[in-house]
DNA sequence: TTGTAAGCGTTATCAT
DNA sequence: ATGATAACGCTTACAA
């Protein structure tokens, strides 16, 4: 017979207590602690009662670990988003926080940094933790060796502003195709011709949205779009991109008389880019960015926006993992859900200036600011 | 004799593989299994060979939930923030999880929305899953019933821009009371008499560092405080809380010439108070606020802040854990790390109109506007 | 060098 | 109604 350690010891200690101190304290069996704390109906009131109050005496909390190793569900849902350090990831994490905190799950957080190597393993040491779900903003939608990681996983993944993919077919998104379609019917109704579209997102959806609503806009009005005007950035760009775009654009012969200049960061380059060359909005340049902020509502003029609510994107992503880990079929059928997005005209729009309309050659002749 | 899973099932089912799958499929037995993925020296070649090639078909990972019911550590920090929707958010966890990653740590958040209950709640849930520390930023300091939760936490707690308490006496925070006497003693430099001060954190060390430091230049002046003046909110105010601050402050009577905003969610609501009264930055009122933006820099005109990193903040709370995960001695001596603040000079700080230094009775009557 | 088996803290099954 | 015990997947001391 081996010499045990009992609650004595664990009280000594500064050792967490287990189940075996709580019964040991309690005069009864580690089964009987276990039916206490998991409110089964057969027990007697007196031994519960010592039970709870040898668990009150001890501090006792079920190892989670443990009924984890019973095969009981982590209640962890992993997080993988290409920058933390990004004023959406915020909103998205609250919505998503308030929907899984609701159901009894925590969050895990990672950041891929944009690289793939990292997503991976990232996936991969959320299966090693066994979390039970995953909500995903991949960087490039189309690389194999992610996606052969993501198939693999053994649990549920939603992409969130991205599309789904062969290796995880539910998605939450902004319909970004709906807001930059438009935002361009808008400016091209203002008589604008020339309008540069600055974007991230070569290889996922959001990028392509844009993209397709903004070709959209233009073919419903018979113009053209000027492929150089068209600037989709992959990856995570420097945190000046927007404004050396911009300032490229600008510098363009034939440069734009309107810039959509979509994604929360982008609009201070363009800002900052006008203020240098003294360009005045909406006068010489009518300006609209996506994702509504203090700046945007606060600048002189004011930004028009494209608007949507990233809150509710981390919302509905929770949401869709809480339907398939519901889902008695672990197979579920393609699903998405997509929030709505809103054009909210400010003061940052009007009609191109009349030499651009007229063909003039490049505005920057007849306005030279002193740098 | 059980009849017991074999890697042929696991190959066939979906569940998850065992080391024990890997042992059989290897023909060896668990242990060594164990020992080839753990780097033992004293491992035959040919049988680490075999042994690899079967992880590698089955596709075993080491269970972290086994190991950790082994006694390894779960590396898993947790974050308690009061409001995971806030930007400053993002760049501390991105710091954290920076300095965590490169440590083998994970992160899992949980916003306590200011609940001094749900901050209990999250603090023994960390505990039940084994979390190895906690970053922590309390909502009260003083509240006792979350300082005994956090005394009898059995992981290391590090304060976030709190002060340590007598149940965690390690802390990160930002210098506020360095920033706050500088940005003020400018402002009285300038010949400001009645300045006020808007600030979050009734019961934190943000609140008590920044109102130090206010006291302290006005004292170094010879200048009373008038505590009308004084606006420290406890707790999450609503949103317009900085617009309706404003509001009521430029109402008195005797109306402050400069207003200090401290906290990046203000600068808004006193542009927008200003705009609507038709008051003038710098001419007509002076502003600070802290944190630096995309708003405060391209106001117009722009606002001086004081400056910080908040990313750092979150580098540093990691380190100061890491420290406390790695000394020997669970009852770590109280440390603490300051990060600088700076006060950047922008175009919002002027000398006070002449009729506030001449004791004009109202600023507003001089100055209608219309609504 | 490799196999065997105990044990981590639970839960669930089977006796009593 | 309650106690004893096997099992979850892994690591490690000990045996071979």
């Amino acid at each position: 017979m081996t010499f045990k350690t009992s609650s004595l010891a664990a009280r000594e200690t500064g050792a967490r207590p287990t189940a075996r101190d709580v019964a040991a304290l309690a005069g009864v069996s580690v089964g009987t602690v276990s039916r206490v704390v998991n409110g089964a109906a057969t027990v007697n009131a007196q031994v519960r009662d010592r039970v709870t109050s040898a668990i009150a005496t001890l501090g006792w909390r079920p190892s989670i670990v443990a009924q984890n190793m019973r095969g009981r569900a982590t209640r962890m849902i992993g997080f993988i988003f290409p920058d933390l350090d990004n004023p959406l990831f915020s909103s998205m994490i609250k919505g998503a926080e308030d929907v899984l905190t609701r159901a009894g799950y925590m969050l895990i957080v990672g950041s891929s940094n944009g690289q793939s190597e990292r997503e991976m393993a990232l996936i991969d040491l959320f299966g090693q933790r066994q979390a039970d779900g995953l909500i995903f903003t991949i960087e490039q939608e189309s690389h194999p060796a992610v996606q052969k990681c993501m198939a693999q996983a053994r649990f549920p993944i939603v992409m969130l502003e991205r599309d789904g993919t062969p290796a995880a077919t539910v998605s939450a998104g902004a319909d970004h195709f709906q807001g930059t379609l438009q935002a361009t019917r808008h400016l091209i109704e203002l008589g604008h011709r020339r309008i540069a579209l600055v974007s991230g997102g070569r290889d996922n959806r959001v990028g392509r949205a844009r993209l397709a609503g903004f070709r959209q806009a233009h073919e419903q009005a018979g113009i053209a779009v000027d492929d150089t005007l068209v600037q989709i950035d992959s990856g995570t760009a420097g945190n000046d991109w927007g404004l050396r775009k911009t300032q490229w654009l600008l510098a363009q012969a034939d440069a734009p008389t309107a810039v959509m200049a979509l994604g929360r960061h982008l609009l201070k380059g363009v800002l900052v880019a006008c203020k240098r060359q003294n360009i005045r909005i909406p006068q010489d340049l009518s300006v609209v960015t996506s994702n509504d902020s203090d700046l945007a509502e606060l600048a002189e003029p004011a930004i028009s926006v494209i608007r949507y609510s990233t809150y509710d994107l981390g919302r509905a992503a929770a949401e869709l993992l809480l339907d398939q880990l519901a889902a008695a079929d672990p197979a579920s059928a393609p699903s998405r859900t997509e929030i709505p997005t809103e054009f909210v005209l400010r003061a940052s729009c009007a009609a191109p200036p009349v030499h651009a309309r007229a063909g003039a050659p490049d505005r920057l002749a007849t306005n030279t600011s002193p740098r």
